[in-house]
DNA sequence: ATGGTCGCCGAGCGA
């Protein structure tokens, strides 16, 4: 079983790298944030064409979550289940997809340290938390897949010293994305490279890219029983390279799981 | 080469 995550920026604008990615690929689920879309405008049949069934949930515009699926489609949630009032974004879906409770999430960004959006952030990640233990078990296969916005630790970007001050970094962030991995899940990707550089992550601007100079926010996190049966982990740089690429590239995981 | 980003929409903001 092959699983996905990459943050298109919008799915409109990605579209034909998305379709050439998915036939030259080949996951079994892929996990899409910032679609940017709203769901009547999500191209469906495109996707069905390559043998995918859709759960999309959008607003039009920003942000936008989906999950693509070979293995079907079941007990789509949109946004949180935790009892409380709707998310004021589109951030986060859920669904069943063959053997595995997915979700692909869309951290919010946080904009700056103190920032209203920085305290939703912090917020929107205790919801996730709640959303977790309301309609998933830690040992089942669940996987939690997107761009977090928060680099795990140091490793996790190109210079510490440039970060100093902002987003993404903070003790307060860290600690926050700690809270959700102790629910039960595992970073496979960084248990089984221990070394920093790898990232999914480049900024548009100043060549970013080229110069190597990104950060590892895009990651796909499991439970026990799917990290145990891991046997791959890796970020498509090539998908970050050529003509009209998104700002990150996508990061897969491969499962032996029927 | 003294600049060097996209995508939203059609100005300036968000990432």
């Amino acid at each position: 079983m092959l699983v996905a995550t990459w943050n298109v920026n919008s799915l409109n604008a990605r579209m034909p790298r998305v379709e050439q990615w998915l036939a030259e690929v080949g996951p079994d689920i892929v996990c899409l944030q910032e679609t940017k879309l709203a769901n009547d405008a999500v191209p469906v049949e495109v996707f069905a064409d390559l043998g995918y069934e859709v759960a999309h949930h959008g607003e039009g515009q920003w942000n936008g979550v989906a999950i693509l699926s070979r293995l079907g489609i079941d007990d789509v949630v949109d946004g949180f289940a935790d009892g409380i009032e709707p998310d004021t974004d589109a951030r986060l879906v859920s669904a069943t997809c063959g053997p595995v409770r997915v979700n692909s999430v869309y951290v919010p960004n946080g904009r700056e340290v103190g920032h209203e959006h920085y305290h939703y952030k912090l917020a929107w990640l205790k919801r996730l938390r709640a959303h977790l233990e309301a309609t998933a078990d830690p040992a089942a296969n669940v996987i939690v897949a997107g761009d977090w916005n928060i680099a795990p630790d140091d490793r996790d970007v190109w210079d510490r010293a440039a970060f100093e001050g902002l987003t993404h970094v903070t003790p307060e962030e860290r600690s926050a994305l700690a809270d959700v991995v102790d629910w039960g899940l595992v970073d496979t990707f960084r248990e089984r490279y221990p070394e920093s550089g790898l990232f999914s992550y480049y900024d548009y601007q100043a060549g970013r890219f080229h110069k190597r100079q990104g950060m590892r926010i895009d990651y796909i996190l499991s439970t026990l029983p799917l990290a145990e049966r891991c046997r791959l982990d890796l970020v498509d740089r090539n998908a970050r390279k050529g003509s009209k690429p998104s700002d990150h590239a996508p990061v897969l995981a491969r499962y032996a799981v029927d």
